[in-house]
DNA sequence: CCGAAATATCACAGCCAGATAACAAATGGG
DNA sequence: CCCATTTGTTATCTGGCTGTGATATTTCGG
């Protein structure tokens, strides 16, 4: 039997999912927090799959590295609302092996989750080769550090915030690409995020703050009017 | 204005929905039942964003389903009581772009509407400027990278306003095609723009000081006596 | 060649996108 | 539970983009 491990916190997403997995025929734990899924992953250790849908907060984030950190190799299925929680998911070296964005069918999600089990078995010889990936962005002299959530500007390491952080990143994902603001807090704050684009302008200030030499002649974030920012383009 | 259409066939619900919504600065047009949806969305198919609520019948899902059917791409967000209910939402892939399962709160629904309607938004100038997507429009010796919002003039890169930007690049789409300045106005401006087909006239003007080589003998963007404008076709 | 209509040019004032700072709210760690 | 930090909101300010009116120039029919 193929037991299939639910982290999440929303007790009707969840109660839909388990529902559904146990009349596709599979064995279903569910946990409500990363901490009783960490627990009941450890101590178990026999499913086949874990499924870790990241609503609003990170924990499944945490989860995903905990697990792997630990040394825990069943496959990760991740669900996320942001396309720049999806950046760390794939990015980070996180491990999760497939991932899909809210909102999704469920016909789509038992088929990945089929998939996944079905390719889980192939791949279990092949997997520590799997995660080998490019583990630095350099712009002139800024350098970012996805895996260490590092930056680095002209040679000193900066302190950013979670927020900053991924909004730089995201930049420096795309240089060159001019984004509007709305692309901006859909691409950084999530679809599903209510609020101003005022905001928008409020963070790249506090970006420029920490990163510009001159904050009044920005060399990085380039302001580009009616169309909103972007990122300098690398020489 | 954003116009959204609500289908509910409970009227206290219906009105409560309908109330919140024209508070928060939309317009709203309601119907009791799938058809009359059907037929406000067929014949005036002008609504930005389909509210369905599936009380006790499942008359939303079919209206969800036939309206996909026939090819509505409008953004339709779904309101369920039972989980049962969404799991047939989710699972029966009908097409629904976002989902929220009772009880719910009204700042969240509203929440909900809004970040919908700004996604829709993006996918729809994603489409707009799709068949740009090659992310390089030449002609001749003028070059756009739209994403980019870069312009370069026989290899020279030249800087250009917002809306500068927007005429130039609605002219390059269309090579060749002649254009009326109400056309311009239209296509450049928005459709709900009021002001004097004069200022078209001064927008060519500063496009032509910037990017022709001798503003008085233009070579790119040329003037069609009688019809207004057209862009040089590619040579 | 003349006059009218269409287009070009130019200066300028109002307005808007963006910058900034101060403040409020939410978050999170001890 | 409290304090510190992060994040979001509100308000004010500024520069330059943008629309408009005035005027000049070109085009074309008669």
């Amino acid at each position: 039997m193929k037991r299939i491990l639910v982290a999440e916190d929303q007790t009707d997403i969840r109660n839909l999912l388990v529902l559904n997995l146990k009349s596709a025929g599979y064995e279903v734990t569910q946990v409500a927090d990363g901490l009783a899924a960490l627990a009941s992953e450890t101590t178990r250790a026999n499913h086949r799959l874990i499924l870790d849908l990241m609503m609003p907060g990170m924990d499944g984030l945490e989860l995903c590295k905990t697990l792997r950190a630990r040394g825990c190799s069943t496959p990760i299925l991740m669900l996320t609302a942001k396309s720049t929680e999806l950046d760390r998911v794939l990015g980070l070296e996180l491990g999760a092996d497939d991932y899909l964005t809210k909102p999704f069918s469920l016909a789509e999600l038992l088929a990945r989750v089929k998939a996944l089990l079905r390719r889980a078995e192939l791949l279990r010889v092949a997997q520590a080769s799997a995660h080998t990936q490019a583990n630095a962005l350099c712009n002139g002299d800024l350098e970012i550090l996805p895996v260490k959530r590092q930056v680095n500007v002209r040679g000193k390491a900066l302190d950013f915030t979670a927020l900053e952080f991924d909004l730089l990143l995201y930049f420096a994902q795309h240089p060159g690409h001019v984004f509007s603001r709305a692309q901006l807090l859909n691409a950084v704050w999530g679809y599903s995020h209510d609020g101003y684009e005022h905001t928008v302008t409020t963070h790249i200030n506090r970006l420029r703050a920490k990163l510009e030499a001159d904050p009044l002649r920005p060399e990085l974030i380039l302001t580009v009017r009616g169309a909103s920012y972007r990122m300098r383009e690398a020489r």
